[in-house]
DNA sequence: AAAAAACATTGACATTTGTCAAGGAAAATT
DNA sequence: AATTTTCCTTGACAAATGTCAATGTTTTTT
């Protein structure tokens, strides 16, 4: 039931079998049929999130109705929203699936107990958050460099695996444009 | 020589003496005069760096010339490349001084020793992570979502301090936008 | 105090990107 | 298989932002 999840955990550190035991033992799965919501905007998020299959996205909505797309999570990474997360304050962002989903949901209380449990889980997390804050601002040169058209090759690069998975409009929300300037930008080349 | 550094960790979690002492130990000072660079494009990152006293900025400086402000760091605040840190690679990122300014540089295996002998330390770390990365992502919603005024305003909001101790097209650099669309956007309003 | 360098503003114009509307293709649903 | 919905593309035009050049100001250096 958790096996993605398992071996995803496996593939980074090394665990005991107590350790799987007491992993699953806080594991809930979710599945998400398409479009449906795993946060919304307003409610609280209180999980740790991890995507064991399918491909979810977490994306804000301005006063327009436009939705800007934060994140893609595909299998074997994870989702949520850390604000809400850390302050235990209403989400701004909604999360919903692209594709139909299995996601691994495990709650703060219990995360943090294995984070005690577990050494290496917690020197994995810290990793872990290192490496996603260095690709944050990676991303957030590009957005501050780059033109449309080197954005939309930057995300060809750093995400070859989406480009068939995500509909177009989602990537360009994504890149901060629009889906016409998107569609223009790939036919020209 | 590293009160402020000293204070603004005991502002955040409780230290010993010899906790102090410790520290103190492994912290080297840095002074930088205006434009001297702290780290150049081309030289691994090896250190932490916290700043004591001035400002300083990282940017990248891409094909044609142009700087990019990934960052600014004033008092109280940390600077680097992380990504050169942790892979111990060349840099991409420049940092140099806005102002005169004073530095306090760890290394990265007395940091490491600092995080195994003071568990507070390593907490506030994971924290401090963690709020840098919200706070990255929420650069990303303003970099995708917000026309230049917004993004001006965005700043003013975020970064009072700074308006009057950053040159105005650093903050445009900072923003993305041209010193003469900044100029142009705040004498609109 | 004078000279030099860096900085900010403005105008005219170019380019990029966005907007709106329409049509057709693809995918999901019935 | 038919229908509906979502998605992508295209054109004509609008708006936002960038480019270039010139000028005056402020700040720094000498």
């Amino acid at each position: 039931m958790f096996d993605v999840f398992i071996n995803y955990l496996k593939s980074k550190f090394i665990l005991t079998d107590e350790q799987v035991t007491l992993i699953q033992s806080v594991c809930h799965l979710k599945k998400l049929r398409k479009r449906q919501y795993l946060l919304q905007e307003g409610d609280v998020w209180r999980f740790n999130a991890f995507v064991q299959k399918g491909l979810v996205r977490t994306y804000r909505v301005d006063d327009k109705g436009l939705e800007h797309i934060i994140q893609f999570s595909s299998e074997n990474w994870w989702a949520g929203d850390r604000y809400s997360y850390l302050s235990e304050t209403p989400a701004r962002c909604n999360i919903d699936a692209i594709e139909e989903s299995e996601i691994v949901l495990i709650t703060k209380a219990d995360y943090d107990m294995l984070l005690e449990t577990i050494p290496a889980l917690n020197t994995f997390a810290r990793m872990l958050l290192e490496r996603t804050f260095v690709a944050a601002q990676n991303r957030i040169h590009a957005d501050i460099s780059f033109t449309a058209e080197e954005k939309y090759h930057e995300f060809l690069k750093t995400h070859p695996t989406l480009i068939n998975r995500v509909p177009q409009h989602m990537i360009a929300s994504y890149l901060g444009l629009k889906p016409e300037t998107l569609s223009r930008v790939r036919t020209k080349k």
